[in-house]
Formats: structure tokens, sequence, C-alpha cells
DNA sequence: TTGAAAGCGATACCAA
DNA sequence: TTGGTATCGCTTTCAA
């Protein structure tokens, strides 16, 4: 039989309460009860308050749940996931709260929703879940504190929300891309369709929203509109769409546009990994990156610099620390409780002037 | 106020038993009584059974901690700790049990105890922690199926323990250097002292072992009798400490053996991230790695491979995978529960014969 | 198939 | 300073 409080108590001959708080508030006993009871305690083997009926009766968990889509796991194969959730980690260690991380399997949907309500947490942070997620609806209804990472999750004045304007990013890097000279563009991207396959895709066009993730949409709205900037119309974009925001699906992605007969002199990726991809894909062909092919990433992830990527910085770690402090503190004030974090377009030698031949 | 069981039930006109039920045992239902219930929840805006409750109850809460020493963020700053984290990951995520991060702090010893006392989990893995460490007596304590990783932290018949044989694997990569010829030899390695400062530092020899982490100390050995191999006594190795386990500090640990006057030919790093450090220093100095001086690392990160790195290679995800299933379903025979796992030496392009000038 | 009652292990308020 | 008592929200026999 595992001890609790009350075996404690009972060893001591003092109440529950005062075993309680010899633990929980040690300024409100005698030193010398406090030390008689803790000694009783390592005899008898108390590993002190159980955690889950302590939280039960405080009505505090002290962690913080962390939603991800796809396998649990994807969380630390991204470069840029794992930047996020370091800040996020960073804001909840110094808050002396746990970071518990929600598995939302994308093959069982049903699993995610049973994660989500059995997780014992104190506010959640969503970190780029698709919208129709069915997830997210049983996550609002827990009635918990919860920040959004890239896209309002319920929209309205005091949701909370950390973010950066993604389409005005993208559009830096359409019209970086147009300034050059470019007319023949590709798009790689994840997400373009609802099925993860690989391959060209055909969409109407940016007014005809269908994307699912809002982060996709918005910056794929950008690229077009900085394009548009140099002329280039969406019917001269190739899209091409990745079944994982993966270096090699990148490069499986970006084959498609490279071994067109018109090959595009510009892949835009939405994202560094993809990006990283479209830079081997480029290698195995004997391309020359900034020279045949412009490449340009979205995240500015570590890799990115040494690559010679040009990307949009955006403060990764710093936008998952300020999560963090959201979830565990939430400002009064409503203003504060939306944050929207600057970009840079980081020029590098991925790309050029498109070549006049 | 917050609705409950007991608010449903009574909107229902049902107990709250049958409310559990709907939940936890929909099959001891009528399937319209438990749609009725169902659509009440909906309509009240009840989210399902409180998780800590139910866990108090059940005795069981849905989640592993994961130890990690140094800031919580670290895990997510070392590849090898993210490798070996998503192999965690995956188990659990199969399990359907989240994974919660125990922040275990350096500055602050005390903190770190109060977060395993309030850890919410099933079990505790434990990576790479000092032994030390007082947390981990207190992790002891909880009662809680335990699995360390890297070196058994409860010695005994029946503790769960999933790592390699440091020390051989360490020899293999002495005497791969004895045989290449190297007789002046450098070590950088963290946690070869107490401080957390950078530069050389003195140790009476293997047998005087005071390292505060086995995996450093067992490593060290292991070096130490593979290069005794080819004559290389232990008053022949420069020991640097590096404050952290990262690229930087390997760059500047490896700076005071490089610049010395009778530069060491060979610089053996105790991991991957100090190692590519030692890479940089080189490269910083116009050295040529494998060249001018030789450079060994350990684990194998994926970085290793594009920087030519010759190291040992061990399953980081599998390791990780290993330390979940073990901890989530313990196996009944004991030897099961003790794995050790192969490595291999990958020689790559950094290391080669000394030069005779 | 449904309900009543007994906890799970702890904390907090209020007296003493 | 210490103790009594009422919960916290749920699950689980055991009867009905």
């Amino acid at each position: 039989m595992k001890p609790t409080l009350q075996t404690v108590a009972d060893a001591v001959g003092v109440s529950r309460s005062t075993v309680s708080n010899a633990y929980s508030r040690p300024d409100q006993l005698s030193p010398a009860l406090r030390e008689k009871i803790h000694e009783a305690a390592r005899r008898l083997g108390y590993p002190g308050p159980d955690p889950t009926a302590r939280s039960l009766r405080r009505g505090r968990v002290g962690a913080i749940g962390v939603l991800f889509t796809s396998a649990l796991s994807y969380a630390f194969t991204d470069p840029y996931a794992v930047l996020f959730l370091r800040g996020v980690a960073e804001s909840a260690e110094r808050h002396g709260s746990g970071l518990l991380l929600v598995p939302l399997s994308e093959a069982d949907e049903q699993a995610g929703i049973e994660a989500v309500r059995n997780a014992a947490v104190d506010g959640f942070c969503v970190y780029c879940v698709p919208a129709s997620h069915a997830a997210l609806d049983v996550t609002r209804s827990r009635g918990l504190p919860l920040v959004a990472a890239e896209r309002p999750v319920e929209p309205g004045p005091d949701s909370m929300y950390v973010g950066i304007d993604e389409a005005a990013a993208a559009r830096t890097v359409g019209s970086h891309l147009a300034r050059l000279g470019h007319r023949r563009v590709a798009i790689v991207s994840d997400l373009l369709v609802a099925e993860r396959r690989t391959g060209p895709v055909a969409l109407d066009g940016p007014a005809d929203i269908r994307y699912d993730v809002d982060v996709t949409r918005e910056r794929l709205r950008g690229f077009a509109e900085g394009l548009a900037e140099g002329g280039v119309g969406w019917s001269d974009l190739f899209l091409v769409n990745a079944g994982t925001n993966s270096r090699a699906e990148g490069a499986r992605a970006a084959g498609y546009a490279l071994d067109r007969a018109d090959r595009p002199t510009a892949v835009l990726a939405i994202t560094d990994l993809l990006a990283l991809g479209v830079l081997d894909a480029l290698a195995t062909r004997g391309l020359g990156p900034g020279r045949d092919v412009s490449v340009t990433g979205f995240d500015d992830i570590p890799e990115a610099a040494a690559a010679g990527l040009t990307t949009i910085r955006q403060p990764a770690v710093e936008k998952g620390a300020i999560a963090g402090r959201l979830l565990l503190d939430p400002p009064e004030d409503p203003a504060a409780r939306q944050v929207l974090l600057p970009t840079d377009l980081v020029v590098r030698a991925s790309t050029g002037p498109v070549e006049r031949k």
C-alpha cells in the first residue's frame, strides 16, 4: 500500500491538514513539527502530495498543452517547429510549468479528440492545426486559456494569438523575384490540397481559397500579389503540392517543375524545409541556385543560412516564448493578447536575376 | 460556473454514474439515452469528464514524463536529444499517451525537485541527468515505472534501462586513431568537471573517476583504453572541458588544444555537436580535418554525415522508442527490461593517418 | 439498464 | 499554530 498524507499524519500523530501544510505552506508550521513530519515522510517513503489529487483540489495543473497536427513526432522533425517549441518551453520553465505534448494523430481523428479531452493542462497552445480539425472544437470547449500560433483559433476580440503577417511577408518574396525579372515561376507547398500526395495541382486562383491551413493560403496569396507587381499572373504559376513538409518531398515536388520543357526560373517554397529539398533537386540536376534557378524559402531556420537560401526571417523562438507567456499569464488588456511579430526578407545567394539567354 | 458531470446528470434527469458511463463505457447504455446525454452535454457546454478528476479516480494519468538536465529548452537544442525524444514520442503516441517534459533547471535544483513532485505522469524517462542530481531520488521515490536512457538509475536486477556499451564504443574510436598513428591527442568533453567553464583541465586518470555523468566517464575510459593500444598513455592526453554541449563551445574548447605549440594530431570529441565545433575551429585556422588534424565525434547525428565526421553511430530514435515502450508496458521478464543497443564506428573523412613531416 | 454510495488523495476555510 | 470538515469531479462496485 502506497503511503498517503494520512499515513504520515497517523505516524506523526497530527492531522492531514498539518501534513499538507508541511509541504504546501511550510511557514504555517513550527520548524520542529515540520522537520518531524518530513522525517516521518522520508522514513515511510512518502513521496509528497500526489500531483493528481493536488491538481484536482487546487484547480491548477502546472502544465501547458501543445497541440500538433500530424504525428507527435513531427514536432521533432521540423526545425522550425523545434525552435517554436523551444520558446514555449522556455516560458513554461520560467513559470515552473511542464510542457505536455498532445498527439493529434492524422490517421485517427478520434484519438486526437480523446487526447485533448484527457490532457491535464492549464491551457492550450495550438500550433499549425488545420482549421477543420475536430480536435479544435474540443480544445475550445475545454474552456481553458488558448493561444494560437500562426492564426487565431477562435475569432474574437479577446482570443489570444501570436503570429506574423504571413501575406505581407510572402508579398516581399514575390516582389523580390518579380524585380529580378522572373516570369516563369513555380510554387512548392504542402497542404495545397486535402490529399497528401506530391505532384502538380491546379487551383483556380487566390480568390478560390479552399486551403485548410490559413498559413498556406495567406503565404500563397502574398506570393501571388508580390509576383503580380512584375506582371506575373496567377495562371502563370506552376503549383506543386508536397505530400509532407519535408526536405525529401520538397525535392520530389521540385522535380515536377524542374523537369518541364519550359523550366521555371524561380521556385518559391512555402517553408525552408521544402526549399532545402528544392536546392537538393537543383543539385541533382546540375543546376545552380540563384543562377539557373532562383529558390526561396520561408522561416529562416538555421540550415537556411548555411545553404545560402533567400528566405523570410521570423523570430521562431520568440514566437514560442510569447505564446507560452500569454498562456501562463494572460494580459488584462485585450490588445496585448494579440501579438504580431516583425519579419524580414533575407536575401542570400539562392536568388538572382533571371538570365537572358 | 463550469458544468460538471452532475450538471449534465441533473439536466437529463439521470444519475452521475449514467453520465459517466455515457463517456467511459458507451456500451453500458441504451443508444437512445447515450445520445440524449451527449446532446445535453453539448447544449450545456460540458467538455467531457475532467482529466484530473478522472486520473485521480482511475489511478492512471495517460502521460509519461521525460526528465532533462539543464534548461528544458536544451531538449530542443541538441540534435541527438531531439532524435531520442522523437522515439519516445512515437511510442507514447502509439499508446495514446502524452509526453510531459519536466524541466530540471540547473540553476535552481529545488525547482527541479518540485517539478518532479508535481509531474502528473504514469512513469518517468530519465535521460542524461547527473547521478548526483537530487531530483533523481525524488523521481525514484515517486514509486512509478522508471526507465533510464544511457545508464541505470536504480541499480538492481529489475530496473529498466536502454543504452549502449559506451566504453566499448569509445574504445573503437580510440584504437582507430591509435592505428592511424596518432600520439598527441586532445579530448574535448563537457561535464569533465563540475564547473561549467571552457578550458583545459587536469584529471588524474581514468582510475580517478569523479565525473558526475556516467556517460562521460565511460566514454572517456573507452577513449583512453583504445588509445592505449597504440601506446598513448593517460598523461599524453590533453583534456579540455566544454562549458556546454554545443557547437560554439566545442569550437572554443578546441582552440585551447589547436593553439598549443605541440598541436595534437587528433581531437576526440565526446559528442557530435562538440565535434562539429572542433571542425569549425579547424576551419577558422585553415587546418584540414583528417589531414592536419583528425577529429571524431559520437552519436552520428544527421549533420555528422554532411560534415564527413568519423563518429559512433547509435540508434537514437530507436533508443527513445524502446524507452517509451518499456515505460508504458514493462515486460514481465526482468531480462527484457535492460536493453543494450548496438553501435558502429563510422569512418568518414575527418580522420586520417598522422602526417610524418 | 440504471442508480446509490463510497471513495481516489489532497487542500482550504474556519474554529479552537 | 493546529485540527475538523467540506469539497474538488469523477469512477466503480454492488444492488435494484
